[in-house]
Formats: structure tokens, sequence, C-alpha cells
DNA sequence: CGTTCATGGTCTATATATAAATCAAAGACA
DNA sequence: TGTCTTTGATTTATATATAGACCATGAACG
């Protein structure tokens, strides 16, 4: 069960929320997009589309993720195929590596 | 009231998302870090994690860039300084834009 | 090869994120 | 200046994301 839920974000994960929320809030308004039209074109609430502007961290990030897109902020700085090939390479690495890590149990019998 | 709340989401999110959610799978086996662990620094817990490394687009923004950051993936592909750089610029720009964006009326009368 | 730890899945209870509606204030444009 | 749209804020109801516990499987590593 949650019980408080209060968390804290460390500085580089707020001023990250802070730059994108700017970029899609700056990318919005050159467009000359309304908050209503953005909102309509990702399938949100103009109320939800106000909280991801203002950098509100509790968000679900794939209704970012959307806005941003639509805005035209770009998520990673690629292209769509640029962006596909990383998957790729990312999934090759993680086949080589380790299913499991495993910690050192490094109980060492040294008191003698 | 939320009615169904089933999303759609476009290639290019899903894409992204599955590329960052490589990235943070990838990175913390290179860094040999248990899910537990990660979970723990990150104040989240083991299922969220899972989630977020399975690219689940519901999580919550703020506990992905935390994660992410605390494998080592750098988000916006920056140091902190440039970071703090970029939102500066951002304010600036956003600070000239118009508060709001009118929609042209356009009720052209044009019947005669 | 056997032991032990990490992982993945499932289930439940609860805190809360979201949609929708409303209202007031601000700002764009004629 | 006046009108009308956009925005910001608030409130409420409900869907759901999350924490926490559990179990079963799998995979490191001695």
């Amino acid at each position: 069960m949650p019980k408080s839920i209060t968390r804290t974000y460390s500085r580089y994960t707020r001023d990250a929320s802070s730059l994108l929320c700017g970029l899609i809030r700056a990318a919005r308004k050159e467009r000359k997009l309304t908050a209503q039209e953005v909102a309509d074109r990702a399938g949100i609430s103009r109320g939800l589309l106000q909280r991801i502007e203002k950098g509100d961290l509790k968000c679900e990030i794939g209704a970012v993720f959307e806005v941003a897109i639509i805005v035209g902020v770009k998520l990673f700085d690629t292209d769509e195929f640029t962006l596909r090939k990383h998957i790729r390479q990312t999934e090759d690495k993680l086949a080589l590596l380790p299913k499991s890590v495993r910690k050192k149990t490094s109980v060492v019998y040294d008191e003698f």
C-alpha cells in the first residue's frame, strides 16, 4: 500500500524537467497552437497539459513524450530512423550482458 | 471524471520509450547494480523499476528520470552546467513570445 | 552440481493522477 | 477601448498507478 509517496528528486532530474517543459511551451507558442488544440491532439485534458508545461514530475511519461512530439520537440535529438538504429544497438548490447547481477558474497573469514 | 483512459501513442513516442528503457537496463547491468539497489536509491518500489525498464508509458516521468540518472543515463546528453544554460536560453525565448495564442477569427463576410 | 540470490510475475489496498466542468483574469486583435 | 478567446486555477469523481508482500523460476558462482 502506498503510504505517503512524497518523492524527492535530484537536482539534475528537476533541471531536465525544467528544460523539457520550457522547450515544450516555447515550441507550442512558436507554432501558435492553442493549449486546447495540443491537448486534443494528444488525447489528454487541458489540465494535464498545463501540468506538463509546468514541469510536474508526476505526469505520466507517455503523455509528456506525446505532447513533446506534437509541438515539435525532438526527444533524443535524432530522427526516427536513427532512433530505431540505436534501439537495435542497445538490444544487442543487452543480449551480451548477464541476465542477472550477482553481488559478491564477500563474507570473508579473516578473523584469524 | 476519467472515463476509459486508453491512450494511443505515436510510433515515435513508443520508440523513444523503448530506447530510454533499453539504455537504463543496459546501464544498470553494466554497473552491476541490483534492481533492488536502484529502486531503493530512487525511492521507488522494485515493481515500478521493472515497469520502467519495460518501457511502460504510464510511469511517472520523475521516477523514470531519477532512475536514468542513478544508473548513469544522461538525459539531453549534456552535463548539468550546459543543461542550466539551455534552461535560461529557453526562458529568455519564452519571455519574448506572446503570452497567449490567438486564432484568426476569419469569419469573413463574403456572401455579397 | 548445488546453493543462493536476482528476477519476473501476481495480487491487494490505497494514495493519487486524471478528466471534466466551472470561473476569473489576462491578453490579443479589431 | 472593447470584445472575445486563451489561459490559470480550483473542485469533484473516478480510474488507476504504486507500494508491499508473496511465490516460482532462473541464473551466478562457489
